[in-house]
DNA sequence: TTGTATGCGTTATCAG
DNA sequence: CTGATAACGCATACAA
């Protein structure tokens, strides 16, 4: 078997010089005839150019870092699809890393590749205050950077995210249609904007019906893992459940929530109607489903692709991308129990009590 | 900001040739005094190399494919972490590859990448018998090919799997040593090794303890996926029910399973117990949490990575690593209902019935 | 429109 | 032990 065909190897072939099988592979100008016969040539000899040589040359690395807490989050392998849609159509790799890899935070990683330039751009997913230094290095390497969905607006970085408001406002809207009055809200951590979005649209949302969130109803859950909406769901139904459906900041804590208030015996969406933010498929699963706030995750994944390598190419403004997020009415939501609350049954219970004794 | 530093900047400034620095990078014989003295060199000019270069003096892509039906897999999800710690620890990115990634198998671009030489090795993952082309033309390129868990073996690959056969052993004594004696086994794709495996261990497993596994009692979904496993339940269910527990031949399945068990009011593990096998984080979700037998996905996807790298750099022999799974006891798996089977059950209420009438 | 020559940053070969 | 120098495969001013 021989060498492998290199554009010397085709223009050989062909009778032309390098340069001119260089500007057909790149779609220059080359008169009609020689790019026939280049075609033909190409074909037979089976070649396909080289990426490495061909990044050498343009100075790129042919490669993008994406970054995250953890590689594992079904909400960042929902991303990770698009972002794998848009590379392959750019035949352009990757480098994952994993800020949690090994159990610890651990950025020095990826402070390394932005510092050695060992990559065109960078997408992180999730990123936290934490992740400043990150973005501070990423800026003075004038390395394209991307963060999708950040806890916090990163400087320098161009943002896509979602309208979080907007899609309070959806839920609470959905709640109150079905009759709810009384809705309590679990938020993830104390300092994320998403977070505090979400409350604040579903606050809107609620005085637009005549409802209002009650301050008493608020709740932080410190988190947004499932660990954290099972530590939630504990503290909430020993308390007075005052509420006959419950928001949670996201999908995750509502998995952790659902399980805790089954195992305590509630049904829902009978006794207690349950929202999460997401959109994650894993909510199909459960029993019941649960009706949740749908990112175009995907899409977005896409977006955050598309606008790295524009920024890449042209060195492009950071701006906002803002993506909509649509309602999933699954079977985790209902009508609020008889129209009654929990806490007024709780109350009849007492009066039969005493009329019985 | 002046231009990124070379090896022909640290060559100068160090006043030697750049083939010194060359040597001291990759760690061949340098003297002392060049050594220490290029150590400060690169340091206090912030130098570091560059891979694309070296990568196109070495003749490596400096990248391997990864390819899977679908990388929003939650199996493949634990199996990417593996990789990716691996990977990190080598500098080398990846190329991810879904076959289904538009809905429909398209193996095009891999193999483009492949015949294209884009990267330097090829894993996959959980590959089907359509795979075929696929290894046939990676061997034809002379590509390092690794398997994971490939649903018939692949020519001509490295192959990383578990040890399925054992694994239904344990799943065996662990349901028998409960009390149970009658079990069904639901398997996966008709073709699947894994599969058949799984089921000869359970059968092993069960004569051993005397019980035997009728074949009565064996079906098929004809799927690895969730949906697979909610029509199987369906099925199963409007049956006699003439089994104590259920083993799913995946984790898959059994979530699909659970949920529609769940709907049609079996309380499980009290009426049923059910088992399946993979160990999925998310198994940990549900109510029950799915007892199962765990493969060490995470680990499986570092072996996968260094035997490529050892095949890459010594084109080494193809062979099979195996590894052991561990059994996972969570909460769908307890006694049998009262040493009764579901029928007994169900014709002793015909019985208290005709007692009452 | 096409050809020539040079650069991209490293590694490896082979003298010194 | 170290220093020139030729690959590696492609892109692109610049010249023709």
């Amino acid at each position: 078997m021989k060498k492998n065909a290199t554009i010397a190897t085709v223009a050989a072939a062909a009778g032309v010089a390098v340069s001119t099988v260089s500007r057909y592979l790149n779609g220059h100008y080359v008169s009609q005839p020689v790019r026939a016969r280049l075609g033909e040539v190409i074909e037979t000899l089976g070649y396909s150019r080289s990426w490495t040589a061909r990044n050498l040359s343009l100075g790129r690395r042919g490669c993008i870092a994406v970054v995250v807490d953890s590689s594992a989050d079904p909400w960042f392998v929902q991303l990770l699809t698009g972002i794998e849609e848009e590379l392959s159509a750019r035949d352009t790799g990757l480098m994952l890393a994993s800020l949690e890899l090994r159990g610890t935070y651990d950025p020095g990683l990826v402070l390394e590749w932005v510092h050695a330039r060992r990559v065109d751009g960078i997408i992180t997913a999730k990123s936290q205050r934490r992740e400043r230094p990150l973005f501070r290095a990423c800026a003075e390497a004038r390395l394209p950077t991307i963060a999708v969905v950040p806890d916090e607006a990163p400087p320098g970085a161009h943002v896509v995210s979602c309208d979080n408001v907007a899609a309070g406002i959806a839920v609470a809207r959905h709640l109150t249609t079905l009759g709810h009055s009384r809705i309590a809200f679990a938020g993830g951590p104390a300092h994320s904007l998403d977070s505090r979005h979400r409350l604040r649209g579903v606050q809107i949302g609620l005085s637009e019906a005549g409802v209002g969130l009650s301050p008493a109803r608020t709740y932080s859950c410190g988190s947004w893992d499932t660990p954290a909406g099972e530590a939630f769901a504990e503290r909430w139904l020993d308390g007075p459940r005052d509420a006959t459906a419950v928001v949670l900041a996201n999908d995750a804590l509502a998995f952790g929530f659902l399980r805790v208030a089954q195992q305590r015996g509630l049904r829902m969406p009978a006794d207690l109607s349950i929202v999460g933010f997401d959109g994650l498929p894993q909510g199909e699963l459960f029993l019941p489903a649960l009706t949740t706030m749908a990112q175009p995750i995907r899409e977005m994944g896409r977006a955050a692709c598309r606008t790295l390598f524009a920024s890449i190419e042209s060195s492009g403004q950071v701006g906002r991308t803002v993506f909509p997020m649509h309602l999933l009415v699954r079977e985790s939501t209902s009508l609020p129990p008889d129209g009654i609350s929990l806490c007024e049954v709780s109350v009849d219970t007492q009066v039969i009590r005493s009329v019985q004794a």
